[in-house]
DNA sequence: CTGTACTTTCAATTATTTGTGAAAGTTATT
DNA sequence: AATAACTTTCACAAATAATTGAAAGTACAG
């Protein structure tokens, strides 16, 4: 295989990993091209590698500043932006955890709360005790992802890393 | 809250978190339905439920039955397929993780074995080793993670409370 | 202050994903 | 073998999400 025929089906395979996983196309696109790109590059390089717009590259690079997955770097002298990727894939993943975490998880946990709280009037009491039952239940389980993840987000690589190493050894 | 208020907000919760994973959002609120639901219930009773189509309420069905997180219950005597799901979250995460293994991280690690083959004669050499070096680099994390869910999906409910307990202790 | 070299925004467009519902298929019953 | 009761399929419609590109904004250099 060619080179440029191997980095573009890697972008490829990113890109759609990404939209599977409720990421753009496009964003995960952007980050593949910077995970394999080791000088900083900038917006313009982005739009041409990838044949997108100027305003679709800077919304892409912004999310995943946001996400915390890339960098701007500054070089001395230039107006112009460069853009770096974090390499290191465990740091990627606690980030994208951390991320979603406040984005998804806690929502759906201030929703959980709220919707417990039934007059007791509008329904037959055995299903409301069930409902709410059920509605612990998903509370205990997010609540224990959720601590996974805060933990996730804090620890250090190489905590991480030595656990994986644990639970796969046993 | 009435309850039917209160059953309704979470349906939608549950449909708007699997849209933002990927997943559709009537397949989520169809098992947000069948999680609160203590008997089974048949295909048109999910239809009327949520106010969608006959084709739609089937595809999903069908869907969360392949995803596993839903079984049909035939009641004796009866040509009506009724429908009951998996209330235990934890079993519900590991079929999840299962099928999104299959889906997702099998294809990625098809796909980075084949990347790595470059022919060295079209490209920087010191620039294809890197690509390779960070190719690697994935295949090693995606595997791990594979592992990883290969592990929760054979493992016992208790074991995977355990994990989490212990880690969230120390 | 003005021109230049960039970055950012956003309304309009385009692409993608979902959902519909009528028609075809299936299976049990009479 | 005809009917009835239900399930599945699929071409099209609707809804949603992503992308464009031109205009506006910013900041620096001279």
């Amino acid at each position: 295989m060619e080179f440029n025929e191997a980095k573009e089906q890697f972008i490829n395979s990113w890109g759609s990993l990404g939209s599977s996983w409720g990421v753009s196309r496009t964003m995960a696109q952007v980050h593949a091209l910077l995970l394999i790109t080791h000088d900083p590059i900038s917006a313009e390089d982005v739009m041409e590698a990838l044949n997108i717009s100027r305003g679709n590259a800077n919304m892409s690079l912004r999310a995943l500043i946001d996400w915390g997955l890339i960098e701007k770097k500054v070089k001395l002298g230039e107006r112009r932006e460069y853009f770096l990727a974090e390499k290191d894939l465990w740091k990627v993943a606690m980030r994208i955890a951390k991320e979603r975490r406040k984005r998804e998880l806690e929502p759906i946990m201030s929703a959980l709360s709220q919707v417990k709280d039934i007059d007791p009037e509008t329904g037959d009491k055995k299903e409301i005790a069930q409902f709410k039952g059920q509605m612990e239940e998903i509370e205990d389980f997010a609540g224990r992802v959720d601590g996974l993840l805060n933990k996730l987000a804090t620890a250090d690589e190489n905590w991480f890393t030595s656990l994986l190493a644990r639970v796969l050894i046993k």
